[in-house]
DNA sequence: TCCGATTTGTTCGTATGTATG
DNA sequence: GCATACATACGAACAAATCGG
């Protein structure tokens, strides 16, 4: 016990017990302690490297070797250090989220962390029992995709309960306002505005929007939609204005588009659509009118899915990061993860929100219109 | 993480988990790692070191380093019933995948588990890290994508490491024969003769298979391809069987098919592809020929895939089960699950692998032939 | 019981890389 | 840009424990 690497460590404990070194408090650095105990700097770095493994000290390179909070271990300690980031989102298969998901399963695994799925269906009592789980559990950090964004989140309390127990969480697509997240969300009322403004400089006057409400996305995109006619002086007809829920999406809006063709008269020249799903669905009631995209009629998707380039007609549509998106948040819970864990208070601090510009990609669904 | 104790440190960890180094059994002495990875002494000791503390191996000086026996811990770690079950696919967003994860997430999160994912990019390397991970946390069962199912598997050793740490798994799409495993597999060949049949029946006699050839799934698809012909007395021409890798997927396929319909003789009549995807691309190069499908070329695709609805050319495709086999799944790991953990072994005895019967959805890319 | 070969433990010196402030 | 501090890596030496002959 009386080795010299030992000495030094008892040494260090000694002042950490005692006091001398507070939490968080930077101890001596390493080139001090070779000159006090009169001894080379590797066994330093052995007496420092054994407190660091029992949890005493935590090093930062370039920075110091420092203190740590034996308070907050015991907190953390609570489970095995199991590296765990779940991903709530509203639907698995469909769409554009596995893409997210690939993207942020690719950057956590290979920064060692393990991605535990979850998925609300759009509906918050699922949402309850993911996030009940979650507290239950052993989880690091959270990425959320919310649900039902619009509408009133009963669930609020257990996102507080995240909170107080120091899980970091994020959300993507869309927010709950009420919390003030962190948050990777794209910019859907420019959205909703350039998918408008692109018809309205081809000439079309008579444009129907779909948009689904009860994510907040949709009412954004409706905010632009609105916007980008009265800047261009466009009357919006308001039976032009459908909203509908996630329930009836397979429904409501096929119904209406098919009972405005049939009418014959005040036929509209051109469609905004909430999604690209939504625009591949109104493509067939097209196609079964006996009506040509875009000669007939012009239409706008969002979120530039698969879906968009594997019909006949390549659609028109805002650009979606997808994968990329799912990678920057990833990096996102990481970095305040560790952040958190590391007891080192200012990444956490810094994190700020993205939101990403939406840009359009023309393709083949739209056409100036020749009045 | 590349540097060069974490590679020695690596190396070593495979040695462990892969059972090369059994419980208490003597690794190699720091001085053959030195040679074995052309490092200094103090590489290897750093390398060790970290491992001794994280408590995978145990040294003693004068005899050597040795390997601790993890079942002793674990078995007291057990308790901590975390409900964890592992996916593993080859990919997450593409195509039928998020449909099957979907399935099985639904069914397991039902029954109060967590799922945790794993995606491979049909890479045997990413395959081990992700057993890798699976051995070292805690699992109860494991649902897998064979990655590269036809190919010799180099993981083996990891697989037979989940059964001797009595970790169940179940295997989907395919499997490594050598394994036998329990299984929830499409009757591929049975797949490939029906694809193959309904075009002999409908006139046509000059037939190309795109089949890959990676994958278990595209070996008896292409059997099955051959046997139609044979069944019916049909010849085949050799040249009109092509087989792909996963890396050739997005260009071989197509550049054959472009190079066969340029020359103009000799120019096939029908198409039989190794899934979807194949025939979605496909459909655009048949496209850019000025052909019509399924006037000048009928095509018929496998899976059943949302791609198969998508286009204008509703496919004729074989049906899969895409969600229900997620579940299937689920349901079959959690009764293996719950019979070892029940020490209840009829259950497990009882099991029994599910081949899916192939069944033909006729649509619009397939049409009589009249010569 | 002792010897010698092997293996891990401790310690020093040196050099270069990288992050921080 | 620069000094500081930690990170990685090589080389060398001697000490202490183990084990087979």
């Amino acid at each position: 016990m009386e080795t010299k690497y030992n000495i030094v460590k008892q040494a260090i404990m000694s002042k950490i017990l005692d006091g001398t070194f507070q939490p968080h408090q930077k101890i001596y650095s390493e080139s001090e302690l070779m000159k006090q105990f009169d001894v080379s700097r590797h066994t330093v770095r052995v007496a420092i490297g054994e407190l660091v493994t029992q949890g005493w000290l935590y090093r930062e390179q370039g920075a110091g070797t420092f203190c740590v909070d034996r308070s907050e271990v015991e907190t953390s300690m609570n489970a095995s250090n199991q590296k765990n980031i779940a991903i709530i989102t509203t639907y698995i298969s469909d769409y554009i989220f596995p893409s997210i998901i690939r993207g942020a399963e690719s950057y956590l695994s290979q920064h060692g962390y393990h991605v535990s799925l979850f998925s609300t269906n759009n509906n918050h009592e699922n949402e309850r029992k993911a996030l009940n789980k979650i507290l239950t559990q052993r989880f690091d950090g959270v990425i959320i995709e919310p649900t039902k964004s619009a509408l009133f989140n009963p669930n609020i309390n257990y996102y507080l309960n995240l909170e107080r127990k120091n899980i970091p969480y994020i959300m993507i697509n869309a927010f709950y306002d009420e919390l003030d997240p962190l948050s990777i969300t794209m910019n859907d009322e420019k959205g909703g505005y350039i998918q408008t403004k692109h018809l309205i400089e081809l000439g079309h006057t008579n444009i129907i929007g779909f948009f689904k409400t009860d994510d907040i996305q949709g009412n954004k995109r409706m905010k632009g939609f609105l916007q980008a006619h009265r800047e261009h002086g466009v009357f919006v007809d308001p039976s032009n204005i459908v909203i509908y829920s996630s329930e009836e999406k397979a429904t409501k809006p096929v119904e209406f588009l098919q009972e405005k063709l049939s009418v014959g008269e005040d036929v509209p020249t051109a469609i905004v659509c909430y999604n690209d799903e939504l625009a591949i669905r109104l493509l067939d009631v097209i196609r079964e009118k006996n009506l040509q995209v875009p000669e007939d009629i012009s239409i706008v998707g969002f979120d530039d899915s698969f879906m968009a380039n594997a019909t006949e007609v390549k659609l028109t549509t805002i650009q979606h990061p997808k994968s990329k998106m799912g990678e920057s948040a990833a990096k996102m819970i990481l970095d305040i993860v560790k952040a958190v864990t590391g007891s080192n208070k200012k990444a956490r601090d810094t994190a700020e929100s993205i939101v990403i510009d939406s840009e359009l990609i023309i393709r083949d669904s739209t056409k100036q219109i020749n009045k």
